[in-house]
DNA sequence: TTAACATCTGAACGTATGCTCATATGAGCG
DNA sequence: CGCTCATATGAGCATACGTTCAGATGTTAA
């Protein structure tokens, strides 16, 4: 019940008061951020690329759709690694698969994937 | 020395033998394929955006300079777990900031960084 | 100099994550 | 049917990660 006189906390609903800087651009800022939600989601796509197997895993498959025994071959991982991160990714919904008999092959579920790494290997490759 | 036998196992040197569906397109694809480093620095590129405080102080910046505690209201977390992933993203080279007097004011570094969160912003709007 | 303030940092702690191992499932084949 | 092969999955474990807390650093102003 009591109002927090802590110099550390900032209220948030209202943007209130103590330690604010810049409250216009501080209010400005909150308008244009998407929610939280949405926020939270876009951190989780990112996870699903921030992991060095997911990311071989993503990058041969916009070369190529492959079966599961190759993309452990290529990633020179274990097909049960494999495994448990294509299923990350299924549930991610950024691969999709078609089973053909007891093959399983896996390929990129949307163009936007491809762009994103793209888009990320070029900052990687500027960086140098 | 010996020569493992395990099932399991795929030499990856030499795209030997074991368990490969197709040979000709592994090879392909590991071909295309950046080395090793390269796709780990790609990996945490996007593990700098896999978190959600580190998603919101980015999209933050993405609209304004703002200093830390404008950060940390704008964020709704303590400054302290805001300094704390200012200085990931500040050594993942994300951020830059100057300083005035005692405050610290961020801002993105380079574009790219702009494009990537604009890119999975839009990749998350479609899944809806 | 002291006080107040903005920011940074290290340690500690709980949780999340990615791997391995063993095993399950399910298809093709003899 | 029973075997093998391709893939999937659950448990367990070691490591990585994000936060909090306490305190350090550095700047401004009285």
């Amino acid at each position: 019940m009591s109002i927090r006189s802590d110099v550390k906390t900032v209220i948030h609903d209202d943007l209130c008061e103590i330690n604010l800087v810049d409250k216009r651009m501080v209010k400005k800022v909150i308008g244009k951020l998407e929610d939280d939600v949405a926020l939270l989601e876009l951190a989780d796509l990112f996870k699903a690329f921030s992991d060095s197997t997911r990311i071989k895993i993503l990058r041969a498959l916009s070369i190529s759709e492959l079966c599961v025994c190759d993309i452990a071959a290529v990633a020179g991982i274990s097909q049960s690694a494999v495994s448990h991160q294509l299923r990350f990714l299924r549930m991610s919904r950024l691969v999709k698969y078609r089973k053909d008999g007891k093959m399983v092959y896996y390929s990129l579920d949307d163009d936007h994937v491809r762009k994103l790494i793209d888009q990320g290997l070029e900052h990687v490759k500027e960086e140098r």
